[in-house]
DNA sequence: ATTGAAACCAAGCAAGCGCTAGGTAATTAA
DNA sequence: TTAATTACCTAGCGCTTGCTTGGTTTCAAT
């Protein structure tokens, strides 16, 4: 029973099963898949980790992690409530469209594929992410960028970022700030000056 | 081989595979609780259907096909770009959290669980609701409603309203046109006089 | 009353699943 | 140099999965 925390392996091995979960769900993906994948035998892997579900804990808790410091990174460059709202949006999607995005991705499509247990545990990244957002929200309506309902004004929003997934590709002419400011601007009815 | 294709029994199983993924999600849903949960035994499935998968393909096909009979219902009502706005908000949110919902929720939920095949089949339906709400916000556009890029309009609209499948509840307080019409003002900035 | 088709059941097969047990190699610490 | 710890492999177990086969029941039309 040798479960090390924070190794470099583990890490490593964590990052190519995030691909893996992206690409095929985590139902779908097999340990023997992620055993290639990672240039193991299957049995190995339960030497790092108790059982395929702690795989996806991880997976999912990096991903979270990535996205607090993220938005809290983009937010701090600037203090008005318009730069503040999407640089929030740019960070929620370079999160889910930059470089090492599949954790961020796999944190939203497998979220129900945890046990209950495992939610309670990782509920509160999610909280703090969230909550984060309120404030961004709660201050740009304020400042009369949007209007209505703050709680449901920041369900609609990162609801149709987190929609994004099933359709944008970077690689496709639009860039991530390109998007960005399209949707800030659909959302605000207003530019940037 | 005995495949009968608009039989009311086929129906009515289709109505509780419906529910079964919906609630429990296609890949973790065994034949055997689909058997269980429509009082068949689990070989008799396949009397009805060639494989399992070609259940989630008619509960897909039942739920896009109800979503586009739905929507058109809503908008025949009214001619002026707001109020056709605000009735296809409304249509697709009672589709996804009124009576019969589990089909619908499937169609947007479960979608890459079929196969490439199926999906040929499917994605026509898919365009046609896609492209009749592509119409809506294209004159809502042109009413001042809304602003910025057409399609990425719709992409933004249409992922908020089917990201609110992960968090609304009907039962809790706010009816579906309270929440229709919260998403609409929040979208427009504007108010139904 | 007989027949034919449709709807269902009983039994189980082959394949794939997550995971374990017991060993060996590689790395680190003394 | 030795001892301990960590990392990995070999082999396979027990179970569940989707699905098949060959037979029985139900029932409407003759």
């Amino acid at each position: 029973m040798t479960i090390p925390k924070q190794s470099n392996r583990r890490k490593e091995l964590v990052s190519i099963a995030a691909r893996l979960f992206k690409d095929t769900s985590f139902d779908r993906t097999t340990v023997r898949m992620l055993a290639s994948a990672t240039g193991l035998k299957s049995g190995s892997l339960f030497h790092h980790f108790k059982d395929k579900e702690e795989i996806l804990v991880a997976v999912i808790e990096g991903g979270l992690k990535k996205s607090i410091e993220t938005i809290k990174r983009e937010t701090a460059k600037v203090d008005q409530p318009n730069l503040r709202l999407l640089a929030s949006i740019y960070g929620h999607l370079e999160t889910l469209h930059g470089e090492n995005k599949d954790a961020h991705i796999v944190s939203i499509t497998e979220w129900k594929s945890l046990s209950e247990d495992s939610k309670d545990h990782l509920i509160k990244l999610r909280d703090e992410y969230e909550a984060y957002w309120q404030k961004i929200v709660d201050d740009a309506i304020t400042a009369n960028l949007l209007t209505g309902d703050p709680h449901l004004n920041r369900l609609f929003i990162l609801g149709a970022l987190n929609w994004s997934i099933q359709w944008f590709k970077p690689e496709q002419g639009v860039s991530i700030k390109q998007l960005a400011y399209n949707f800030y601007q659909s959302l605000t009815h207003q530019s940037i000056d």
